[in-house]
RNA sequence: GCGGAAGUAGCUCAUUUGGUAGAGCACAACCUUGCCAAGGUUGGGGUGGCCGGUUCGAGCCCGGUCUUCCGCUCCA
């Protein structure tokens, strides 16, 4: 749509300025690709984890939520194959840029060297079993660079190191080096959902179709990540496992690709700068997937994730752990007259990047504007957030301190301040408090003054209009708290 | 990871052949002020990203390093 060239650098300052998002360990020098959360960012966040529960967990009857740990048992991510898919030994080529497995490239060559002489062909991938095992990195790359093994691309063997990128942070767990055990912080919030599902099922008498929503950080060591906090090492997820009789599955995740598309419309952002992207190329778990798309200043890129998993993961915790993971299902299956029985339920999971909507509402809300007249030059920035997002709802500001003014605004901040974050201010001149409380996003400002003393109004000040009306200061807060539904 | 650009006060920026930093805004106090930023007075705030080198002397030159942004690449 609109100016997206450097938007994006306006919107980081922005948000550092007003107190949204302030770099991580700024001060020694900063952390790359980590953000941490300011006093009106938090609140921001807090506003969309609440939409989004609100919207999972108390709009479904038949879907609850749950807090899993950060640190799980190591097993679980073999199950889940994230230890074997992720932690190869890579190599890239200088001139084409390509990155190459290590075993793969040299198995690859190995392959030709075969047909004329299969010996050596054999003696190398026995030495390259030997060397992957001992994750002797320097012997690797000495032995491609003996073969003088090429890249296809470039045909050069003009190779960078070998290195290893794991995609899980590893932490130790005990309190001796010695005897401790390697963990992974968690790097999807999903499977602390998967090892739970028969804990949440049974004690909850869940009975399917269910889900398992889910709020919390995790963790990626990504190999470059960028993008302000849209490629975080540390970020936060929303996801929902939704379980369902196998064979149900496609008419489930038409479901919640729809149910979740709304749930963007409703944060008041046009279908325009939205669009579904259907995988072309299906991870080795899921029969179907798509991405929720928005147009951020960068370009359409993903928000949300909408899978189709099959019982994959729940089969795996079954064979890692021993542990039966079936479903009785009760319910009468037409064509045989009898219950459907034991199974391993199918998964939809729904799976938004908590830091990416919130990247998201603020690209959508951060507007600058020309207020020029011919007489003066003027301009502002607004965040034209929704009510319901916004961190501040109402800003209370007192004309002037003196003559009893303030004590009145405070009246009306007593009576506001439980059901909803209030602002008072009453230095600077009213424009300014007006214009500081739009960088904010606060949609609406209220003003008392003398004529309040003698008839109880105010004037409410709407952000995004400028717009200005009397009312009743009993009013207020009603107001406010129409708004925010 | 590769290529390009940048880093001086909270913010936006100056200091034009290297001579121990300045403005506006913001902030604090007081005065003034009746509804859309930038009224007055006073004040606080900088070991010029960090480390090293050249030099009598470095914000400025050289090397390294960290961080960010842009493009490319990657993304279960």
């Amino acid at each position: 749509m609109s100016n997206s060239e450097n938007k994006l650098p306006s919107i980081i300052s922005h948000c550092k300025e007003y107190g949204f998002i302030f770099q991580s360990s700024e001060i020694y020098d900063g952390l790359s690709a980590v953000y941490d959360y300011g006093q009106w960012g938090v609140e921001l966040k807090k506003n969309i984890k609440d939409a989004w529960w609100r919207s999972m967990v108390y709009m479904h009857e038949n879907i609850v939520g749950i807090d899993s740990a950060i640190f799980m048992h190591p097993t679980i991510w073999k199950a889940s194959g994230h230890v074997d898919n992720f932690s190869d030994p890579m190599i890239d080529n200088k001139d084409s840029k390509k990155r190459y497995r290590v075993d793969h490239l040299i198995e690859q060559f190995a392959e030709q060297l075969s047909i004329t002489n299969p010996d050596e062909a054999n003696a190398m991938l026995s030495l390259m079993e030997n060397l992957l095992s001992k994750d002797d990195f320097t012997g690797l790359k000495n032995l491609i660079e003996k073969y003088k093994i090429t890249c296809n691309i470039s045909n050069t063997c003009n190779w960078t190191d070998v290195r290893q990128f794991n995609l899980m942070f590893e932490t130790k767990l005990g309190s001796l080096a010695e005897e401790s055990d390697t963990i992974y912080l968690r790097p999807e919030t999903a499977q602390g959902i998967f090892v739970n599902f028969l804990n949440v099922q049974k004690t909850g008498r869940m009975k399917i179709p269910f889900g398992i929503a889910q709020i919390g950080k995790a963790f990626r060591n990504e190999i470059v990540a960028r993008g302000f906090i849209f490629r975080m090492r540390e970020f936060e997820q929303m996801e929902m496992q939704f379980f369902v009789r196998p064979g149900t599955q496609k008419e489930w995740y038409e479901y919640w690709k729809n149910a979740r598309i709304k749930w963007h419309y409703e944060l008041g952002i046009p279908p325009a700068q939205y669009r579904f992207h259907d995988h072309q190329k299906l991870a080795h778990y899921a029969d179907a997937a798509c991405d929720i798309e928005y147009n951020f200043p960068m370009g359409f890129k993903e928000v949300e994730g909408i899978h189709s998993r099959t019982n994959f993961d729940l089969t795996q915790h079954q064979t890692f752990s021993k542990k039966k993971q079936f479903y009785f299902d009760n319910d009468i299956d037409p064509a045989t007259n009898k219950p459907y029985g034991n199974y391993i339920p199918y998964v939809i999971e729904t799976s938004i990047g908590l830091d990416r909507a919130i990247l998201m509402t603020l690209s959508e809300a951060y507007t600058e504007e020309d207020l020029s007249t011919p007489e003066k030059q003027d301009s502002r920035a607004v965040l034209k957030f929704p009510a319901k997002i916004a961190p501040i709802k109402l800003a209370i500001l007192p004309l002037m301190k003196k003559d009893g003014l303030a004590e009145l605004a405070k009246e009306l901040m007593n009576d506001c301040k439980p059901h909803f974050l209030c602002y008072y201010e009453e230095k600077d001149s009213i424009g300014k408090r007006y214009r500081r409380m739009d960088a904010l996003g606060t949609p609406f400002c209220v003003t008392i003054d003398h004529q309040t003393k003698e008839d109880n109004t105010v004037t409410i000040r709407y952000r995004d209009s400028m717009e200005q009306e009397r009312i009743p200061m009993s009013e207020v807060k009603e107001k406010v708290l129409n708004a925010l539904n």
